[in-house]
DNA sequence: CCTTTTAGTTGGAACGTTCCAATTTCGTCA
DNA sequence: TGACGAAATTGGAACGTTCCAACTAAAAGG
């Protein structure tokens, strides 16, 4: 077996009617008789035939391709956008092309490269850190509809869809000052990012509306990782005026430092509150349940999804810029496992 | 912009020379003289032509497409073993064409025949929970190579690629044996699958071998994720006799029987030895930091590519069943900050 | 009975590339 | 100078599909 391609012509010249018609039924035409649709589904089947995309591709210049293009695909947060954006676009009988830059913008621009050879009908991207707008004009000036999520690009041209990271961490920050903390730290991530910038706004922007301290030492970057929030918390304990409660740069960095946090027998929510970002799943199952600003990934990742078909099928679509809303979930994290237990001894 | 396609004709014309030497310099042939070759690409470069990859696997009847379906991308696991694919995928000069099958069956189906209609030129698989070799009968009989990653199909008659899951659990349950338990669970994972069937082999091996009790109430099933770890460990501690150890299913379980602890007020790897399985990243920087069965996800993608590559490139090899090996590292959560304590203190 | 309509079917051109065999160009040698 | 081989270039067919305009057969209308 699989010596000879099966094509179109075979199917006709078994089911007895012409290439054209073959076509026809696999298009689903209501032009063709039953009875022929019916032979040639049967000839299909009997030999084997698969559709070769390709060459319809070929010829009616365009494909049921959308490019994916993440940043980090092993945190788990693009993994779930990835879920998010797949769940849709497949629906809509499109396939995924899914690339991985690991942040190199080397890597982007041949990934990117590849999924234009390949004639993809849309891009979703999620740009490496350090993309400029430079980057993707030769993208956006071939006129394939690209979104770019979670990481927006000044004067790019392109839609984008991202979440509203400063009134995220205002709202967070707030909690805290709420629960009665005075000195709050930022603890994680890369400076140089959109998104760092727009967190650490949030944040100051609480801290000056409460008349509060917020001096530079209490921001303290660190990879966004589950590794870079430990040596965030151990650095932040160096302080000569130790934090009470910390605003993380995302959920990873959150578990970091709850585990600095134990590391030197401190109880995280209990010693010292911690807050995320990003609501990954892990999120409500950890010990103790992480207080985040909740951004749903994959409703992210399918709304991304959506945005990027409607301006497929309209041809040639405004730029919009979305942010879409974000909100604090509270959990254990931040110390409300405290006020309960104060509530039941008052009562 | 974007009006018309720019194709190898218009190049050649601007070029002034003939397509088929457009097409030579394109693969870089050394049959063509350095002048024309700078002419041609200096066109390519003005008219901003973008290679037609379908075009060209149409005439050849091969592409550079691989694809790689996963059962479960949002498994950090699986999405490390993606990126180890993509890695050497990509060097060699192929794409991914990824897609998630959340465990179905019928979207299994679906991805697949869409992967052959476009043509992928192999196919990584880590099968759905209860694949049959007859669904992917009529995928092997086209001839097209495929490597079973992670869950082999025993009769799919495919090569696979699986870590030794029976030595890896044989390895970790002597090691708490070693460690002075006499009582040990096993935790989490569903029980009718071949990866769970083989890590219990290895623990009941291990308990005979000591001649421990190795009684059905000690394997508790559960979700192979983090809440199904709390479940799990919830259950085992409801038992008349007590369990003071567990091997999990999997690092998520693991993650989960640690935090299932934590809500008992019990501290693991002190109270409570715990073992995992997979050695996901965040195994290493996690407090207590994870005694784990290492099976290194990425480089398990990079030899599954690497499998896949070598029979695409043989035209027809024979079916081979590789199963990795597999070691034991042994961290925190087993007790081992015990035995130092315990050191120390006699020292 | 002829014309018109409708339902169904069809051959051939086209999509953008690669491959093959054929051709041109050019330098070298007798 | 003519012949020869090597180097470089080329036109056309082919890949598997879709689209279009043209065709046939049968039914409907006069």
């Amino acid at each position: 077996m699989a010596k000879e391609r099966v094509t179109v012509v075979d199917i006709a010249r078994a089911a007895g009617v012409s290439k054209s018609t073959v076509s026809l039924v696999l298009q689903g035409s209501p032009l063709v008789n039953e009875a022929t649709r019916a032979k040639v589904n049967a000839a299909i089947r009997e030999l084997g035939y698969v559709y070769n995309r390709g060459a319809a591709n070929l010829r009616q210049a365009k494909s049921k391709i959308i490019g994916i293009v993440v940043n980090d695909l092993t945190n788990s947060f693009f993994a779930e956008l990835a879920v998010g954006v797949d769940a849709v676009v497949q629906s809509a009988g499109f396939v995924q092309f899914l690339a991985n830059t690991g942040e190199k913008i080397e890597r982007q621009r041949e990934v990117i490269a590849s999924m234009r050879e390949h004639g993809v009908s849309g891009l979703i991207i999620s740009p490496a850190r350090g993309t400029e707008a430079a980057d993707l004009a030769p993208l956006v000036a071939s006129g394939i509809p690209v979104v770019l999520v979670v990481r927006d690009i000044a004067g790019a041209g392109v839609s984008s869809l991202t979440s509203d990271n400063r009134a995220g961490a205002l709202a967070a920050v707030r909690h805290l000052i709420e629960r009665g903390h005075r000195r709050i730290a930022f603890l994680g991530g890369f400076a140089d990012t959109a998104v760092f910038e727009a967190r650490v706004r949030g944040y100051r922007d609480a801290l000056r509306e409460a008349g509060l301290d917020a001096s530079d030492e209490l921001v303290i970057g660190s990879a966004p990782s589950r590794a870079g929030g430990v040596t965030a918390i151990e650095q932040a304990m160096m302080l000569e005026d130790r934090p009470t409660a910390a605003l993380c740069f995302n959920d990873a960095v959150a578990f970091g430092v709850c585990d600095g946090l134990r590391a030197r027998r401190l109880d995280p929510g209990q010693d010292f509150a911690v807050i995320g970002f990003d609501d990954v799943i892990e999120a409500k199952t950890a010990v103790p349940a992480l207080t985040t600003v909740s951004v749903d990934p994959q409703g992210m990742g399918e709304r991304a999804a959506e945005l990027l078909l409607k301006q497929i099928n309209a041809g040639r679509a405004e730029a919009q810029a979305i942010v879409s809303p974000v909100r604090l979930v509270v959990r254990q994290s931040c110390g409300a496992a405290i006020e309960r237990r104060l509530k039941e001894i008052s009562s």
